[in-house]
DNA sequence: GACTGTGAACGCGTTCACAGCT
DNA sequence: AGCTGTGAACGCGTTCACAGTC
């Protein structure tokens, strides 16, 4: 409390929860766009329909920032973005650096939605020195030997890491090293950062195995099937690794179970690690 | 439960968590790589430390999978890789289109992880005609004309949207009315499907920004005081400004739907503080 | 002795429903 | 009359801690 008024309004900063958080973004996107449209007022109803998310949760959202609609009239959009602006901390400028220009690295390098709302990419970083110089997204890709510099000379405190999946840790350490405290990691690995440093990732398999997931249970219920069938024949051959590439179909159906087998969860014999044939999922 | 051999332990499908589902991906990765490594076994432990969760929370997860482990020892690894990979369904192999090949849906056709884990890119699709034949991941692009055709002929459930935004629902509507059920999209826009469809979306500017808000707060804690800075700024100054207007070049296909607005200052009466205190942070 | 599988406690986030302003 | 702001109920997910098994 250096400053004589503590009173720090809005800022309730230790009580939004994170979940909120991960929705301002997408609140101030539709605010935008409304202010764009020069839209004056706008009622959580219409904003949560535009935002997709339901009116309550949006109220409550905007509750843990402040007061800041009027009861009976709705939301002050120039207001608003202006507030989820601030709690963002997106009044100011950040600088990011990209390290790994690669072809995700480039496309991201020249997506606008970085520069746009707040973002600045100071810096591209590769470790290829045969792209030392090359001009990415208008901007020369420099290389990793100057990470360290690059981001001290550029106060940069956000790294994005698109390296393949093996280089990623090291990257990572190194940023950290130089001073970076938040990282968004498109490699597909685990990084390991000390306390005090954020990491979001974002994995595009991932994202495509949970939606496969889901795809295949559709496929089973569809088929209106019970369960069991697979398995059945798997257990009676003694062996249960068949991934049949033949019949594929056969597969899909089974593994799904439609609302009914309780949980008949027994111990019987539950043969396990057999060692045959596991392919169907390729290695990386 | 025709079937004589019910206890199918496993697939109480039904029940497994979405969370548990979204983390299935990151022990299947973990695994993998043991597995490459011909690990035979591993404990809920360690394979916990390489997928970055807990052990209690990794071992609750597996058991909505089924029994597979063996106490006293732990896990087989090639024997759950197998059970991981059909629980997921990617026992089978899922055709994808990627639609929108601009810089980023280039990026996405070579991206290795793609063609690994179980997908398969079945197609390139974009609007522009003269992208129509270049070949892409050494794939030729097709014309959106043939959406509905490519998607039929492939038996394509999955497809990939990365347009931008403005194209994106137009293109999903295609999607789902040429039969696809599950979306992954890139673009920066709330889509809206009809129940059934599964979408999840990858955002850039959401993820950073959600880093610049945790980033803000360290700034803020490490002052010493609360946060004030940027406001008192922002106030003095007297601009209500969000988000200033960044150097947009907007470059190619992929653009955030809306560039920052330029400050619209609507003359606020009288905006009350948050929680009641302080007098707002408005232009005066 | 080691490690899994899981009921039970707990905490976070969402939804409900209504009191409180304008 | 209309719409926000929020306490209270609820449900999902995480964590704890220990009984059960090898």
């Amino acid at each position: 409390m250096a400053t004589g008024r503590t009173h720090r309004p809005a800022t309730r900063s230790r009580g939004i929860p994170e979940a909120t958080v991960a929705r301002l973004p997408l609140y101030l996107r539709a605010l935008t766009a409304l202010s764009e449209r020069s839209v004056p007022t706008v009622s959580s109803e219409e904003l949560a329909a535009a935002a997709g998310v339901n009116s309550a949760k949006l109220r409550k959202d905007f509750s843990y920032l402040g007061s800041y609609g009027t009861r009976g009239v709705g939301y002050d959009v120039e207001y608003l973005v202006y507030q989820i602006s601030r709690e963002l901390g997106l009044t100011q400028d950040w600088p990011v650096v990209i390290v790994g220009i690669g072809n995700l690295g480039a496309a991201l390098a020249n997506y606008g939605g970085f520069a746009s709302r707040g973002f600045r990419v100071a810096a591209l970083i590769d470790a290829d020195p045969n792209m030392a110089g090359t001009p990415v997204a208008g901007m020369p890709v420099q290389h990793t030997d100057d990470l360290e510099k690059i981001i001290e000379d550029n106060g940069v405190s956000i790294g994005v890491i698109s390296t393949p999946a093996g280089a990623a840790q090291q990257v990572c350490d190194r940023l950290v090293a130089a001073g970076i405290t938040s990282i968004l990691n498109f490699a597909p690995t685990v990084l390991s950062v000390p306390d005090g440093v954020d990491v979001r990732k974002v994995d595009l398999s991932i994202e495509l195995q949970i939606l496969a997931f889901h795809e295949q249970r559709k496929a089973g219920e569809e088929a209106g099937a019970e369960v069991v069938v697979a398995d059945a024949v798997a257990e009676t051959a003694g062996v249960d690794v068949p991934v049949d590439e033949g019949a594929a179909e056969a597969t899909a159906a089974e593994a799904t179970a439609a609302e009914a087998a309780p949980a008949a969860r027994t111990e019987s014999t539950d043969r396990k690690g057999p060692d045959g044939d596991v392919p169907a999922v390729m290695p990386a």
